[in-house]
DNA sequence: TTAGTTCCCATTTTT
DNA sequence: TGGGAACTAA
């Protein structure tokens, strides 16, 4: 009974409740991933579940395998117990699929491609060439999202012709067209994108009712995290899966359901997460136990005041206070800087000072855009601060690694007329526009599929000689790499789509001579870990297939490093973590609240929530900053402080600027100023905050002390994962870079940026 | 016809 | 700040 005692007798019930549906209605740091982590434990323990009978769903992969880590932490390390299934919707569904998906009848094979957000963006604009639309009336992005929202809702371009949000448009018969020909073309292709993985898995289990009888019976216990930010589809597959059907022999008394969420950490409704899921649960599950949490054990009464009194302001939501046992901690510490540059600065030197106290820190930076990360990263370097960065930049999203990565699929699924458009003539093989286009024009005029296309263009000689001879050559290479694909190990069809393809050696080429070989240099980096990623999943045992899924499925927060101490993230993507200390940055009208959320009412309560997720990941320390001074669009301009601000309580904030020495090296920002800044500097005046707050602005040459930390030094040797050995030619600035050239015997000179290259020091 | 360059745009959040 | 489209040189 040892780790029930770790539970809250609330906590206990839900754990305990194994039978029928349950909802956990809870709020922040109640302990709801705590229940489902418990509860997968005593049901492989106590209940004599199998490990098969068990689905537990999660928002993000990342979150999937931490609770497995902490499920078999719990049931100790003498239990060799397989675990069960622990996944997201999205990946859940593409298992069922590359399964059954012949069973539905609508064209597809198992050997399906699965389109990401950037797959469907090439393919949104490839049908708008084809209708000959307006890009600028109608943006590829736009339509995306309006495509993808009307599909997480179930609904086909037919169904869409009654939608309000549809007809309402003027370009509806355009939009129309678009949504019909996407259809089209994804089917075509046979590839499925992020909701059709939902789509079809739902269309799978209604049409086959054997399949479905075998799946429910199966999965016996099914557990949702972070249910409140599920999908009409995610909704329905629950529903499949779980919901009582009336036919004799199933034993649904001995069913369970278990979902948990907090309504007011929903902050996906943009993208088609559905709060009637929550409301609805119990009208769908007749006999629903509802429990609720809401004692905290995260966060400081303080932290846990100011986001009470913040998510007070929505009107749209059941009242609901959290308590919690925890100490008072220290005040809210609020900070205006003048300039988002400073901003930077601050939290950067505070960091460092808490770092200094406690090396054990885990502390995280949250914004609202990606694109707000670039100060605080520049920040971080400068003060030799290390630090981690979740999304923006997904390894598997980089753009040589998706080429890589189409090869791949090409080579898996022929009618993959995306990737093979994205690599056709990548590197430059002689085979560009004209000759796509006229690819394309016989393709759609035999009904074939582009690969298709191009060998009946070969066999009967309908390509100018010179691409002839090129065409010809790819195909062969295709050919050979799907045999491999076929036999070779997963690392065996990546070295060939790197080398025998001449993308290595184009990427070569750029690195002695092209405007920008640093950048060349990088991408040969990453691909040689694609390389490293693809022999680690052969050791795994793990399938080209599975391999290549995962790659495509992969989110931007599934790299996130629990150990690191400090990470940089958007508040979305910290959703369900936790840090000692946090920062919520750049707490500014038209940011965040974003500008693009701050008109409608239902938009704006979407944001409050987001500001509420942020302030609860903090668990002793939370700090809230923003700029009286921003550059947008290169141009620097004031900006006022986020209407959030004023709704939290003043007592429990204390403002930094007024008692902190400000830690702002003014010697750094001097190329900062301009006349435009005046009015900001005035702003922050008003608050009390003068230049005699910059006392600090001494000598402190930070190129200087820059150079005496490195330990990159001119002359020191280093050792490269590529290039071996070598040392240290030069180490020079470059912006906010520093820049180290390298000789290497026998390879030569190469140029690294420190701190982003893997170079390890060689005493 | 292709490949490299320049210019210009818009720019949230992500499974 | 970067990606994409239009433009231009080979
Ligand atoms: N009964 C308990 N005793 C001690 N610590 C607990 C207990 N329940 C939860 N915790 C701790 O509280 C923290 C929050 O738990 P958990 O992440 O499960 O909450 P949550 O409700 O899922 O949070 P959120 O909704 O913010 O993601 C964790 O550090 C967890 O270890």
């Amino acid at each position: 009974m040892t780790y029930l005692d770790d539970l809250n007798p609330a906590q206990r019930a839900a754990v305990l409740h194994t039978a029928g549906p349950l909802l956990v209605l809870a709020g922040a740091g109640s302990g709801k991933t705590r229940v489902i982590t418990y509860k997968i434990a005593y049901l492989l323990d106590r209940c004599g579940a199998e490990a098969s009978h068990i689905l537990a769903v999660t928002f993000t992969n990342k979150a999937a395998e931490e609770m497995r880590q902490r499920v078999a932490r719990l049931l100790g390390s003498e239990s060799s117990t397989v675990l069960p299934w622990i996944g997201t919707f999205h990946s859940f569904c593409t298992r069922l699929l590359r399964r059954h998906i012949e069973s539905l009848g609508q064209g597809y094979t198992s050997d399906f491609s699965i389109y990401d957000e950037e797959d469907q963006l090439r393919l949104i604009r490839a049908c708008s060439r084809e209708l000959g639309l307006d890009e600028q009336q109608l943006s590829p992005r736009a339509i995306q999202a309006r495509i993808s929202r009307a599909k997480s809702r179930g609904l086909t371009p037919a169904d869409v012709r009654e939608d309000p949000e549809w007809t309402s448009t003027p370009e509806r018969a355009l939009m129309l067209a678009l949504f019909e020909q996407y259809e089209h073309r994804l089917r075509a292709a046979n590839a499925l994108d992020f909701d059709d993985l939902l789509v079809k898995a739902v269309a799978l289990l209604r049409q086959e009712a054997r399949l479905r009888a075998r799946y429910r019976a199966q999965f016996r216990f099914i557990l949702v995290d972070e249910y409140q930010d599920t999908n009409r589809l995610q909704f329905e597959l629950l529903l499949l899966l779980a919901a009582r059907e009336g036919s004799p022999g199933e034993a649904d008394s001995e069913r369970h359901v278990c979902v948990v969420g907090d309504p007011d950490q929903s902050i996906y409704r943009w993208r088609g997460a559905d709060l009637q899921n929550v409301l609805e649960f119990e009208r769908h599950f007749p006999n629903t136990r509802v429990i609720t949490l809401d004692r905290n054990y995260r966060s400081t009464k303080t932290i846990l005041a100011v986001a009470n009194a913040l998510i007070r302001h929505n009107t749209d939501r059941k009242e609901k206070v959290l308590w919690t046992e925890n100490e008072d901690g220290p005040p809210v510490g609020y900070y205006p800087a003048e300039t988002a540059e400073d901003e930077a600065e601050f939290v950067v030197e505070r960091i460092r000072a808490h770092l200094v106290q406690d090396p054990q820190a885990r502390i995280a930076v949250l914004y609202r855009t990606n694109a707000q990360s670039r100060l605080f990263e520049e920040a971080c370097r400068r003060a030799g601060v290390p630090f981690r960065l979740v999304g923006g930049f997904s390894f598997y999203k980089r753009a040589e690694v998706r080429d890589i990565l189409a090869y791949v699929r090409l080579a898996l699924n022929p009618w993959d007329d995306e990737s093979l458009r994205r690599i056709l003539n990548v590197p430059p093989r002689g085979i560009g526009q004209k000759t796509l286009e006229a690819l394309e024009h016989l393709a759609r005029a035999a009904q074939l599929s582009l690969w298709d296309a191009l060998q009946v263009a070969v066999i009967e000689r309908r390509l100018p000689e010179r691409t002839m001879e090129s065409a010809r050559t790819f195909l062969q290479l295709i050919g050979r790499l799907r045999a491999c694909a076929r036999e070779g190990t997963i690392a065996d069809v990546f070295r060939m789509a790197l080398y025998e393809t001449g993308y290595v050696q184009a990427l070569r080429e750029r690195t002695l001579s092209s405007s920008d070989p640093l950048d060349a240099e990088n991408r040969l980096l990453n691909l040689e870990e694609l390389l490293s990623a693809a022999a680690e999943a052969d050791e795994r045992g793990e399938r080209l297939r599975e391999f290549v899924d995962r790659a495509m499925l992969v989110a931007d927060t599934d790299e996130y490093d629990p150990t690191a101490p400090v990470t940089l993230m958007t508040m979305h993507s910290a959703k369900g973590l936790e840090f000692p200390i946090v920062f919520v940055v750049g707490l500014e009208d038209g940011l965040f609240p974003h500008a693009r959320s701050s008109t409608d009412r239902e938009e704006l309560e979407e944001e409050r929530r987001l500001f509420y997720v942020a302030i609860t990941r903090a668990q002793r320390q939370l700090y809230l900053t923003h700029a009286c001074a921003r550059r947008r669009h290169g141009r620097l301009a004031p900006t006022t402080p986020s209407r959030f601000l004023k709704e939290l309580p003043r007592d429990l904030l204390q403002d930094l600027s007024l008692t902190e020495r400000a830690p702002i090296d003014r010697s750094a920002h001097n190329g900062f100023f301009d006349p435009s800044l005046a009015p900001a500097t005035r702003l922050s005046r008003e608050r009390g905050q003068t230049s005699s707050l910059h006392p600090q602005a001494s000598a402190r040459s930070p190129s200087r002390e820059r150079g005496a930390s490195s330990p990159f030094r001119e002359g020191a040797r280093v050792r490269h994962p590529l290039y071996g050995v070598g040392r240290i030619l030069a180490r020079e600035e470059s912006g906010a870079q520093i820049l180290l050239t390298i000789a290497f015997p026998g390879i030569g000179k190469r140029k690294f940026v420190e701190g982003l290259a893997p170079l390890e020091i060689i005493s």
